[in-house]
DNA sequence: AACCGAGTCAACCGCGGGTCC
DNA sequence: GGGACCCGCGGTTGACTCGGT
C-alpha cells in the first residue's frame, strides 16, 4: 500500500472535518502510517511527526502508540519468571518509577510494567481483606470455643502482655493462611508460579472459613480438601492442646 | 445462551521539567 | 525572566476478554 493511499485512508476513516482530533484506538492505517513516518524522520518531535503524516493525533498520542505498541523490539507475553522477580526487586527499591524500571527490562514498557504492578496490587489488597475475613472467621470459632480466653488481639499485632499460648496460635494461624494458600499451592510453589504470592498475607482463599465448609487443600494434605467449621476447630484445640504435629499440614518453609 | 464480575491492557489525562525564542 | 511548546512520567479510565454461573 502507498504512503498517499494510506494517508487517503487515514484521513478519511471515521474522522469527519479537518483538524479534529482523532481519539480512541488506533486503526491498522494509522500504525502504518506512524510507523512509515518514524522510519523516515525517527523518533522525537512527535507533534511535527504528526502533522506531517497528516496523522489526525496528537504528538502525545503517536509518542506513546509507538514507544508502547509498535516499536519493533518490544517484547509480547508473559512477563518470564526472571522479569518478575526484577520488577519485584526493582519496585522495593525505587517505587513507582515505571520508567526507570523499564529499563532493566529490554522489550518491556513502563506502561506494562505498570499495569502488571496494579494487577499484583488489586489482588493483594484483596488477599488481605480475604485474610481480615479468614482472622474474624477463626475469631468467630475461637470464641465459641474457648470463650473462657480472652481473643480480642490474638490476630493482630501481639501485644507486650500477649502470652506464648496465644502467640503460639498466631503462628497457627499464619501458617493455615500460608499453607491454604492459592488453593491447591504451598508456599514453595506458589513462589514458582508467581513471586507477588510470597507475602503471607496474599494466599487465602476466599472461600477459607467463610463458608460453612472451607474449601482449604495444598500439597501436604491432599486428603483433607474439604474441612467444616467443626474441624477447623478441633484443629485450634488440638493445636492448642500441644499436639501441634496433628495439624495436617506441614512447614511449607 | 445470556449475563455478570474480574482481570487485562491500550489509551488518555494532568502535571512537571526542559528547551527555545 | 517568562511564555510557549515539547516531552516524558505516573495515574486513571474504559473497552475488551474470559471464566463462572
Amino acid at each position: 500500500m502507498s504512503i498517499t493511499a494510506i494517508k487517503s485512508l487515514a484521513s478519511t476513516s471515521k474522522c469527519e472535518g479537518m483538524g479534529e482530533l482523532r481519539r480512541g484506538p488506533w486503526t491498522l492505517e494509522e500504525d502504518t502510517l506512524l510507523v512509515h513516518c518514524v522510519a523516515c524522520h525517527g523518533e522525537g518531535r512527535w507533534n511535527l511527526l504528526a502533522r506531517s503524516a497528516g496523522l489526525k493525533r496528537t504528538g502525545k498520542s503517536c509518542r506513546l502508540r509507538w514507544l508502547n505498541y509498535l516499536k519493533p523490539d518490544i517484547k509480547r507475553g508473559n512477563l518470564s519468571l526472571e522479569e518478575q522477580l526484577l520488577i519485584l526487586d526493582l519496585h522495593s527499591k525505587w517505587g513507582n518509577r515505571w520508567s526507570r524500571i523499564a529499563q532493566h527490562l529490554p522489550g518491556r514498557t513502563d506502561n506494562e510494567i505498570k499495569n502488571y504492578c496494579r494487577t499484583r496490587v488489586q489482588r493483594q489488597l484483596k488477599a488481605e481483606a480475604h485474610s481480615a475475613l479468614l482472622r474474624e472467621a477463626v475469631r468467630s470459632c475461637w470464641a465459641q470455643n474457648f470463650s473462657s480466653i480472652p481473643p480480642p488481639h490474638m490476630f493482630d499485632e501481639m501485644p507486650p502482655w500477649a502470652s506464648d499460648e496465644l502467640r503460639g496460635v498466631t503462628s497457627f494461624v499464619d501458617r493455615f493462611a500460608i499453607s491454604s494458600g492459592g488453593g491447591h499451592c504451598s508456599v514453595n510453589n506458589a513462589y514458582e508460579v508467581d513471586p507477588w504470592n510470597l507475602a503471607p498475607t496474599s494466599v487465602l482463599t476466599p472461600t477459607c472459613f467463610a463458608s460453612e465448609h472451607t474449601s482449604c487443600s495444598n500439597n501436604d494434605v491432599t486428603e483433607h480438601s474439604s474441612w467444616s467449621m467443626d474441624e477447623s476447630s478441633d484443629m485450634l484445640k488440638s493445636y492448642m492442646s500441644g499436639a501441634e504435629s496433628e495439624v495436617p499440614f506441614g512447614d511449607d518453609n
